[in-house]
DNA sequence: CCGTGTCGTTGGAGCGTTCCAACAACGGCC
DNA sequence: GGCCGTTGTTGGAACGCTCCAACGACACGG
């Protein structure tokens, strides 16, 4: 009655090793997967037979037949940038630890997001964890109706089934700006990330601090951008204003080192005549020819966290939306020092 | 005889759009994949259907019956290397050209790599991408025995089924002393990095072109590493030596940042003392404040020649290996000049 | 000695899709 | 006016797996 003498065509299946072992495919299924009903015998048997096929569970099948495919997407907003290579992988180790798989996909540009989380919506992921994104906020929550999502890195937009892990931007910019304060400096200016929804509630920081501080009428926002090139031309127009600052607090480290080049272009003594702060705490930051004085994002532990309130969405169903914000952390380097000249202190 | 007028569990099927549609889910399967078959009527009437329901495709049960997952993998050797960060966007932009879609999977550490692949074969990826690994050779050829495989960045292991894809090191090594020797440099030191077989490649290079220069006497080699603390430690080394060079060639870029640090806590003038040269052209050589004089790879070409290698052999059933060496070029930037005390020309 | 429970094992149904052979309806042709 | 080809549509099998109800064998207690 042994009918599959037939040469199995490509992957064996379960199957084939069922046929080799002697017994039926049941049994194979159960042995596979450790079950203690198996006889000793009957297992040895079938783990033999599995490893002389080279035999490989099939995920599809599996997924199929379970309505679950372990598996997570992630979608990463710009692999370039530093900031989120270092987040996606803590996501990877996250998702690891939980023996599930990882669907990535970039989104080259804001049209591609769409189609692209649509091909991963396909595959069933259990979950999408969102490295940043370009989606407006009905998009994004009618992804969010179908499957759970977990935004990383912005606030801004919420809705039920939407999580978000992301730094203490605000605080993380006061942080900046009381430590340049504290150094003896009164001209601080920043330089901004445009609309970018996480630039804007660093900028707020920036204000609140100085606010805070009694410096509101030294309050100077230059629009800049998120990359070197922006980061340049912003400290160009920070540098020749009439009252130059002492000091510049710059959106994120990319582009607080087109900053530092601004500033080692105009002959300026860094930090001596002019200290530079920027936010994100890169490994980039920390090059030892760097030195940049950083606000510091957990980046790993973003990454994990945002695992982590994905899988306890996953198997947990929560219901209420979660809000994760994490502390940011000065670190301090080799671009910020006392004002040369320190100001006269008024009132 | 409509049975399916019971409310459908979990997302809707085929079989829910086919019931709404008043059509058998043959048809639907038919009109979904926009076969010239079907009448315009029903045609519309189970588009329209499919919208109201928000019917999704299972790409699992899809993949299961296709015998294709239209996936391929992807390992990345370290996601904080921006080397690897670029190749890989170049690998999605390809993949994605395709309509492919990519599961991501980073090698945390050695003995992960292996693991994570199996998972990978599991889903039954379709090809394979590995942007450089930590796999010996006989592991390798293995799974290059169960799908296809292309290997970026190393040449090392070869074998068939597996492509390679990767830049010209030796020659790429030779230009960048050309380029010292050129400015006038005879004490030209080089970085290593290692037992890495892609850093044996690039000091071979170096070997090469000082003896082609007449400088075989003038050889050093430093034991360093791939990164920036290990550059920084090779290039105190370097300097620290009886007949200090006066230009280094470095590995690669991320221990030429060390380098230059080195360089600058010895209080030697950049370039006029000390001439420093890197390998990659990662963006970060190009940053305003870093200004490095690279050998670029051309990064994105190598991901997406990459995935491009792959497509060939997913349909093209190609069975003879490819390689593929992609030239390199040097980037001059702002650290390298000629010695400021040019060396006696001898012979 | 037969009923009952346990242990190990089994065939079949079902997951959501594609493919194929086959079918009904219909018009044109000889 | 029966036959044929075309057009549009259909049910069933298959993909490889998991789950479930049910099975035979065996030991044990009444």
């Amino acid at each position: 009655m042994t009918a599959a003498s037939a040469a199995p065509r490509g992957r064996p299946t379960i199957i084939d090793v069922a046929a080799r072992a002697g017994v039926s495919k049941s049994l194979v299924s159960l042995a596979l997967r450790g079950s203690a009903a198996v006889a000793p015998a009957s297992r040895e048997a079938i783990l033999a037979a599995a490893a002389e096929l080279g035999y490989r569970p099939n995920a599809a099948a599996q997924a199929l037949v379970a309505r679950s495919s372990r598996t997570v997407g992630v979608l990463v907003l710009d692999l370039h940038n530093p900031v989120f290579a270092e987040i996606l992988d803590g996501v990877l180790a996250g998702v690891r630890a939980r023996g599930y798989r990882t669907m990535v996909v970039t989104g080259s540009d804001a049209a591609q997001e769409r189609p692209e989380l649509d091909k991963l919506l396909e595959f069933r992921v259990e979950g999408l964890v969102l490295v940043s994104h370009r989606l407006d906020a009905a998009t994004l929550r009618a992804i969010a109706a179908e499957t759970a999502v977990v935004v990383a890195t912005r606030r801004d937009v919420t809705g039920p089934g939407i999580d978000t892990v992301c730094t203490d931007d605000r605080a993380g910019a006061e942080l900046a700006v009381r430590h340049l304060v504290a150094l003896g400096h009164r001209r601080i200016a920043h330089l901004g990330g445009g609309d970018d929804p996480v630039a804007r509630d660093r900028e707020a920081g920036y204000r609140a601090a100085m606010a805070a501080a009694g410096l509101e009428r030294q309050i100077t926002v230059l629009p800049g951008g998120l990359d070197d090139a922006a980061g340049y031309a912003a400290a160009r127009a920070a540098l020749a204003q009439r009252h130059r600052p002492t000091a510049l607090f710059v959106v994120n480290d990319f582009a607080a080192l087109g900053a530092l080049a601004a500033v080692a272009d105009a002959g300026l003594d860094l930090p001596g005549q002019m200290s530079v702060v920027g936010f994100d705490g890169t490994r980039l930051s920390g090059l030892r020819s760097i030195g940049l004085t950083s606000v510091a994002q957990p980046l790993a532990d973003i990454g994990r966290l945002a695992a982590e309130r994905l899988f306890d969405r996953i198997d947990g169903r929560r219901t209420r939306a979660r809000h994760t914000v994490l502390p940011a952390a000065l670190v301090e380097r080799a671009t910020t020092a006392p004002p040369r000249r320190p100001t006269t202190t008024v009132g």
